[in-house]
DNA sequence: TTGGAATGTCAACAAGACTGACGTAAAATA
DNA sequence: TATTTTACGTCAGTCTTGTTGACATTCCAA
């Protein structure tokens, strides 16, 4: 921690600055959450309903280790999600052709509705403020976050967006 | 939502462009509470308590109202948290004098301990983030994240930003 | 003096995370 | 071929953190 810079440049690693950055996070996730957890409600669904069909979506046919990964949760948790969204048939099952202890997952067309009325809600909220702050923000905002990451969640994000 | 802009300009409000920003928000997320969790299990505490804590120290003397609306629970869950922070000596009430019903909500030098480790951590995580990323990049993190917030918590934000 | 605000507290409940243990089927390997 | 490992599913129990509803206390202000 030398001073060997000028205090213009490292005026934004002042702890003032790191800690509007964490009271932003804060308060910006409630915003991110905030507009799919009331549609979730009406439909007697969770957060967690959201997340696994975010990214079996995204993922098409994924199987179940791998979505965990993704989502850093325990088999335990997720199941239970995966069972309610299986009976409601938003989500099918499928098991694989080369190896047949795996269970490939898909969203019916009712779970790509459904997940497409949540990304919409989200979507909506995160134009508006891509819009309001314009291009240049956003490449920083995404520098930022992807920065925050743990370095395995990076690698997962950065497969995510190649795919 | 008419086209009257190139596409170049629009770059950035794709669908594919606004997905990566919630999986940005997602996965960073995980990594901004990733330490300060690692330490509260030592202690028995959970996330709630570290942000209790957290604008307790940002507005010290605070009183209960407040802290629900900056929070955004319940009176009654943040009452759990309150109670077992006061039992273990890291938070003080003081009755007001003015209005006798209030009570004004201190850290302890116990609690601005814990606090501080805590907020070191999540700091560090960010100061590294911020570095590696730069200045410009960092104005950006913060312009989107204010956009995203609902309109009252923005309001709370910039008052904390400016006390 | 009375209504309402600020606060605390009890009870009950639910979501969503966890650990641990056990079972089954299938694949991989010794 | 026999054994081990992998990919699941599931049961049971626990914890944190949120919720609603009801009720009590204190005290400010009209």
């Amino acid at each position: 921690m030398q001073n060997d810079r000028t205090g213009e440049s490292l005026l934004f690693l002042t702890d003032e600055q790191l800690r509007q950055g964490i009271e932003a996070m804060f308060f910006a996730y409630r915003g991110f959450t905030a507009d799919p957890d009331r549609i979730l409600e009406k439909y007697n669904y969770g957060r967690a309903h959201h997340r696994a069909m975010h990214f079996i979506n995204r993922v098409p046919g994924t199987n179940v280790n791998n979505l965990l990964k993704i989502l850093g949760v325990t088999k335990q948790s997720l199941n239970r999600v995966l069972r309610t969204l299986i009976q409601d048939e938003l989500v099918t099952l499928k098991i694989g052709t080369k190896d047949r202890r795996e269970r490939h997952l898909y969203l019916t067309d009712k779970g790509k509705s459904l997940e497409k009325q949540l990304s919409t809600a989200q979507s909506h909220r995160m134009r508006e403020a891509y819009r309001r702050v314009g291009p240049d923000a956003v490449t920083g905002f995404k520098q930022v976050l992807e920065a925050m990451m743990d370095s395995k969640l990076q690698v997962t994000y950065k497969k995510l967006r190649s795919s």
